[in-house]
DNA sequence: GGCAAAGATGCATCACAGACGCATCTTTAT
DNA sequence: ATAAAGATGCGTCTGTGATGCATCTTTGCC
């Protein structure tokens, strides 16, 4: 039931960048945070690809957000990162289980995932937010 | 976001208990769903200690279900299972992010965890018990 | 009392995933 | 050309879960 670290700094370093107004640099991240630069820069990247940040190769280059916080719902940020994230393997698939056919359990299961989804995409990116205020008081 | 085997051997073997109208075996579960009887008697034990199985030792021993089926709920058993399940650590105790103080995101998290939990609460035992003839047709 | 059945427990091993660090490649502004 | 900054891949380490083996304890039965 747990969150990797990974899907733990991807949320920070979008909270992060939303208080930003201009580029900032994966080692601002990893230093705010204490975190190795090498390990922001993974999930970073994946961000990239999930299309939450656009980043900047090169001098003066940097990470922003490509989408507006009110636009980017943690359910997704979460899923992006933990990949399929089924409570067991028997609620995607046929899992060999001899009551597969019949398991009334897998529905159950499916149901809880989705209570916690709808959750979670129902809170944004801009309703978790820190002020500035608060951010400024860490450094 | 998964569940052990442990947890997933120890809502089948509580299914089974369900349609049985008498002490059955450690062996018999694991027979019938082709596992270990080394990890079923674990699981079985865990879930003695929890109160929801009953185990009798010696000759025409064996373990039956000590509370009615729509008193077990589910929730319950899954955490006895899992033990705590939070999402992230600071959900429930400090865990050193520099932004733990004011960082809404563990209220979020924390009530994630609260939605998925009360519809797993809500779901017991008995809403899941395969019929006996179901079962029947796998041994 | 002794034996055998059945659960309780502890120990050891193995495999896998996640965490972390290092090294190197690629892009791009100046 | 150079240096900044992100992109990527490789390798190690560690913790956890899965699995199996061995042994102990309880208890009914003869």
């Amino acid at each position: 039931m747990k969150l990797t670290t990974q899907t733990d700094y991807a949320l920070r370093t979008l909270m992060f960048l939303a208080t930003q107004t201009r580029r900032a640099k994966v080692a601002d991240v990893a230093s705010l945070f204490g975190i190795s630069v090498n390990h922001v820069a993974k999930v970073v990247n994946l961000l990239v690809r999930g299309g939450y940040i656009r980043s900047t190769r090169g001098i003066g280059g940097g990470i922003e957000l490509a989408q507006s916080p009110d636009e980017i719902r943690l359910g997704d940020v979460i899923e992006q990162m933990e990949g399929d994230l089924h409570l067991l393997a028997c609620v995607q698939a046929d899992d060999g289980c001899v009551i597969h056919s019949f398991c009334k359990l897998k529905g159950v299961l499916a149901q809880a995932e989705r209570v916690q989804r709808e959750y979670l995409d129902s809170v944004t990116l801009a309703d978790v937010v820190p002020t500035r205020r608060q951010l400024g008081q860490v450094k």
